[in-house]
DNA sequence: GGTTAGCACTCAAATGCATCGAGTGCTAAC
DNA sequence: GTTAGCACTCGATGCATTTGAGTGCTAACC
């Protein structure tokens, strides 16, 4: 028994339907579609074959057909078919980033909303990894006796600053000396190389407390990665209207998976290497969420990867039209990064 | 008919039955109770008094009475007796603060996940309002010509900094002299106070373009208001724990509410000037939070008001623990507040 | 061979109905 | 003023029945 076109086919039309309906399928159901001229006994033969190869399964007796989890797997890999968005919905893109985005986190929180409110399902943004943006400019400002604040500014326009401890008794003079040398030694640099930096010439002033500036770098380096804190949500609530949490209990699993963004952030660190990556079900590592679909991509500045974005839904997700989504909306967050990033430079 | 102390007597323990069941309380219900020694039928000929006088409702005929909002009002006004938390309780708060808590953020954070896991209702903590703050250090850092960052390092060790305008072709220098004078004229000064400064040895400066520093100081006070994105929340998917929330679409209408912050937002900067404050249901004016009641406090540092912790619950909330609740953590948030600025200044 | 009409069968959901019981209001007696 | 007693209300609970969408199987058909 194998799966032949035409069993694909009626696979395809119940999944779409039930991606739709959220009910069990009937025969009758698919043998009414215009372009599938077979009899409801017929197709029950063929549902009856599906199921067995497991790709169907029965809530009981006398209902209708669900899909499994490994019919949604075939789907996304050999079935659906690419999707497209309609003009209307690439303008509203288009136009969502129009206004006047000039910081990183409100292209984030606008883009986390745009995906929510033309999926209807719950998104989320990893703001962007800094690590491969380079450092322009560093400055110690001091704060106190022993205290400096370290500046740092990037050629995508974010800056960071951490507070560090430095050599006592140091002068104003000689803090401004040594922001001169870390500048000189350190543009250009991106972040994640600064720890493996070596600046010579630092050495005698701070011969004393060699580890001064090796700690001050770890702590630059830290303000960098914004953990949890970096991931934006958004349309939380748009699962509560679909049937598979009405029931209570499963609402507030899911809810309570997202409350704290650890998962969420693991989730899409871990994507942050794939284009386009489609958890179904049970494929996702995390308990919490395992009766969900997780979609994420990766979007772009000046062609390498640095940040994710995702849609979590129920396993029924309209898969094709949120790839469409993510594509262009991946491409659209991508451009505006890189620009902002280029017009910064 | 007036609200003799026995009608008080029998409408608190219809309260405090209430808070704790969520169910309808009957007449026999109160009777047992060891100290009212009045029958079932006295305890009815009472209720159906308080009924009307507006202080109880019946949901239908056969059922108990449950307390109309009226009846909490007059119940925090004038019913409740102060509660204490116990010992163990009072550890548990210090033990929250002992750890290395040396960021306003994560400060704030802790506050309030211990005040929604204490409570059991749904917590939130606007982050300190830094207007009181004052400057101690002011740094402009060279970006590019024609922009610069200017750094701010206040006495409470929290620094902002914002990328500003300044006239191009300024060297480095000047803008080293700027900083200085800026930082002697703005020392000790509150962030409030910051755009009525007048420096007139700057004037000479920029001459030529005059809203230079308009401009900046006004930059520099926006990035210490935080706005919704100031709002730490803890505990949301409580509130699904409790019966009134069963029903889909109240759980619905309060997950939407506190999705955005700005409602939230709102509530708890229009509470920044009352001690405790407490709303029952109707009385806020937000639509979508009127079936809940939402407790604020402020909390200090060095004796005047900062910010404000708040408890959003059902309407039947348990009032008196949560007042005490937040009298303590408000304490305690206010003393490690106070104590991370003594320690900066 | 594959396809289909027909039919018995299944089972969740809806419907109808009697019962139960927690609660009330009222009245008459204490 | 308080209370025992009693009729009454009405949602909740339980149970039997019906309904209907769906199945599986078989026999006939092309």
């Amino acid at each position: 028994m194998d799966l032949d076109m035409r069993k694909m086919r009626i696979l395809q039309a119940i999944i779409d339907d039930y991606i739709m309906t959220a009910t069990p399928v009937g025969s009758r159901t698919i043998s009414k579609l215009p372009d599938i001229s077979l009899s409801s006994a017929t197709i029950r033969n063929e549902m009856s074959d599906l199921e067995e190869m497991g790709y169907l399964e029965q809530p009981h007796t006398s209902a209708g057909r669900v899909p499994s989890e490994k019919a949604y797997r075939l789907y996304v890999n050999s079935i659906m078919q690419r999707a497209e968005l309609t003009e209307a919905e690439k303008r509203f893109i288009k136009n969502c980033y129009s206004n006047t985005l000039d910081e990183v986190d409100e292209i984030v929180r606008q883009t986390a909303w745009v995906l929510s409110s033309m999926s209807k399902y719950t998104s989320m943004v990893l703001k962007p990894a800094l690590t491969a943006v380079r450092i322009k400019h560093i400055q110690l400002v001091p704060v106190s006796d022993g205290r400096a604040l370290a500046v740092v500014v990037t050629d995508m326009g974010v800056t960071r600053d951490t507070l560090i401890n430095v050599p006592r008794g140091m002068s104003y003079q000689q803090l401004e000396r040594v922001s001169r040398i870390l500048t000189a030694r350190l543009q250009g640099c991106p972040i994640r190389d600064v720890a493996s930096v070596n600046i010579p010439e630092l050495q005698a002033d701070l011969n004393s407390q060699r580890e001064f500036l090796n700690n001050a770098l770890a702590a630059l380096h830290k303000t960098f990665d914004d953990g949890p804190g970096g991931v934006q949500l958004s349309g939380a609530t748009n699962m509560l209207n679909y049937p598979e949490y009405s029931d209570m209990s499963k609402a507030r699993s899911f809810l309570a998976a997202i409350e704290t963004k650890d998962v969420l952030y693991k989730i899409l660190t871990e994507a942050a290497d794939v284009e386009f990556s489609i958890k179904i079900g049970q494929e996702n590592q995390e308990k919490d969420i395992q009766d969900c679909s997780v979609v994420t991509a990766v979007y772009k500045v000046g062609g390498s990867a640095v940040g994710t974005l995702g849609v979590i839904g129920p396993v029924r997700m309209d898969y094709a039209r949120v790839l469409a989504l993510m594509r262009h909306i991946g491409k659209s967050v991508s451009e505006v990064l890189t620009n902002l990033m280029e017009e910064e430079r």
